[in-house]
DNA sequence: CGCCCGAATGATAACGTTCACATTGAAGCA
DNA sequence: TGCTTCAATGTGAACGTTATCATTCGGGCG
């Protein structure tokens, strides 16, 4: 009774079983290959004694640590929030747990982030809310593990892979929506430039507005919060309104809506508004915001699909794709389209 | 140059070092011990090749892994997100790296999703956004390591120790507010009763009412969506308006005030509207959210260093707080206090 | 000068797995 | 019957650490 309550290990299954410790081990690991006999023996032992494997000693034989690393930033985003849960979820399924690193604003610890995080034994990484400050750290754990990036492009990072959401194209449905509701000069309150996705978003609006001849222009850049989407709009007012706002994100739009309202300007009468991500309650701003659906859960699952063919060395079932489809949903913050 | 590109272990350092992999192994634990002159070459190798301590090793010979479980709900929710970020950067901090486990509405996996924690060998447990769904899990864990809710009141499960926001002073704080700024009948639309904060919430709004005296009424419950707010509030505008409604987070006041705004109605000069967590935006919401103001960021700290103390045998420091106080914070959804 | 002591380092064993190979036993076949 | 063969299980070693004990080497002291 005075012993220390260790946990039961293979050994003590293998002689409550009456058989050896690999043969428990067999069990795990190769079921079929033991009589139905003596591992029904091995299992009631085994869920008898309360007996789970040590990921410890197995993944120091096996040099696999069944370990995925996922960093991601550390602001309280909608979107990574949601990838990480699709991503968390996924690899479970396939038999991995997940250590979240994240990497705050602060690039100072960012290459010590990549050392720990390798350190940690993770097979694999996945970056998340891909970020130049995250650089560091990525470049530092790529040399010697398979990386996959859920971004809009790849960081500049040699081996690694990127899977995401096709952000120009999403900017695209967007000035192209405007365009076919009568707008003529679209603001873009630009995003963090230092972010992929906030990037690539900007390329496309440019990309865009070029090709319709639109007059335009881009604010900011924000960093993703309301304050600066209003700060950006309150400023726009007294300079000058375009026919239509394209804010980086839901949450910059929100910014955009209160300095709006607050100027008693009406939308999308005054102005048109469009976000980006489709977060929850968007449908329910004040006015229902027209917004860009990113499908981040499946995007975590691609991702961790791709990690896990890298890890495993598999390939990739034909036909995967690298990029998807973001998804315009027109609500009552843009002007309706003319139904011929 | 065919051989396996192996990571660097204690062995090769030594080698390199002119020494034996204990006094590698002692420049690493207990620096002091070891000659200054020999220190430093042993660094030097150690620089040299890279070497990083291989965990898995590690934590199969001391029986500790230096993770921390974190359990969370899988819904994207703005606060558990704080906290979760709060604690990652703190374990880091003391050495821990942090596993992520998401719950899912479904409560089918769920002991199973115990056992895999601990069979994880997490060191210790955080449980993040506790509700019902959680505690099979965490009764599961519970029995072999020690565990930290964050939470408003201990989920029923032997041996685990809660930290949380004081989650009735929120909602009393609240309806005081009302009280002072002319409401008579105040609506609380509940959130999921599963979820000990909602719980909690609720309890302290019921108590509130009875203490002023106040009419009163519960809607709900819902799903902590702004759909659920807007469909609540809808219902109520058939029936008849409070001067109040309390929503049970700002996601839900979203749809509240939708809602309203879709009706016509004014806030707050029809009706009051109040939200609970202070979520990035509820200041840009239109009108600007009153709400309360959560220190989620605290809470993961505090609930950290509540596990560490747990896990390393100390004393917690004396006048450490086992709950927050939360802080109203008013804004243009609700009438203004007189002030004298 | 011989002894002992402490500081610095080395050697050995163990943690709980899995891998590679050895052993057992029963069945198959001439 | 005696041999081979294959299925089922057991044995020994190793993964890279840390814990424990053993060894070495100067120097202080009687």
């Amino acid at each position: 009774m005075a012993t220390t309550p260790r946990r039961p290990s293979m050994a003590d299954v293998a002689s409550r079983a009456g058989v050896s410790y690999q043969t428990v081990s067999r069990v795990l690991n190769e079921p079929d290959v033991v009589r139905p006999a003596t591992r029904s023996r091995v299992l009631e032992a085994i869920s008898a004694l309360g007996y789970t494997p040590n990921r410890a000693a197995r993944a120091l034989k096996t040099t696999r640590s069944s370990l995925i690393g996922m960093l991601t930033d550390g602001s309280a985003l909608f979107g990574p929030a949601e990838t990480t849960t699709a991503i968390e979820t996924a690899a479970r399924d396939a038999g991995y747990s997940v250590v979240l690193t994240t990497v705050g604003a602060d690039d100072a610890g960012c290459r010590e982030i990549g050392a720990e995080l390798l350190s940690s034994g993770a097979d694999g990484v996945l970056v998340v809310a891909a970020h130049e400050g995250m650089v560091p750290a990525v470049a530092a754990v790529a040399r010697s593990t398979p990386v996959v990036a859920v971004s809009a492009q790849a960081p500049r990072v040699p081996g690694v892979e990127v899977v995401g959401v096709d952000q120009r194209l999403g900017a695209h449905q967007v000035v192209e929506h405007l365009v076919r509701t009568g707008a003529r000069s679209v603001v873009h309150a630009s995003g963090p430039q230092d972010w992929f996705d906030a990037r690539a978003r900007l390329d496309g609006f440019e990309q865009a507005l070029e090709e319709h001849g639109l007059d335009g222009a881009v604010v900011g850049p924000g960093d993703w919060t309301p304050l600066a989407g209003y700060e950006m709009t309150s400023a726009l007012i007294k300079d000058g309104l375009p026919d239509a706002i394209f804010a980086a994100n839901d949450m910059m739009a929100i910014g955009v809506l209160h300095a709006l309202h607050e100027h008693r300007l009406r939308v999308p009468e005054d102005v048109a508004v469009v976000g980006f991500d489709n977060m929850l309650g968007a449908e329910f701003l004040v006015p229902s915001l027209t917004t860009v659906s990113q499908p981040f859960a499946d995007l975590g699952r691609l991702a961790l699909q791709r990690l896990l063919c890298l890890l495993e060395g598999r390939e990739l079932p034909a036909g995967t794709p690298r990029t998807l489809p973001p998804r315009l949903v027109v609500r009552r913050s843009t002007r309706p389209e003319r139904t011929h």
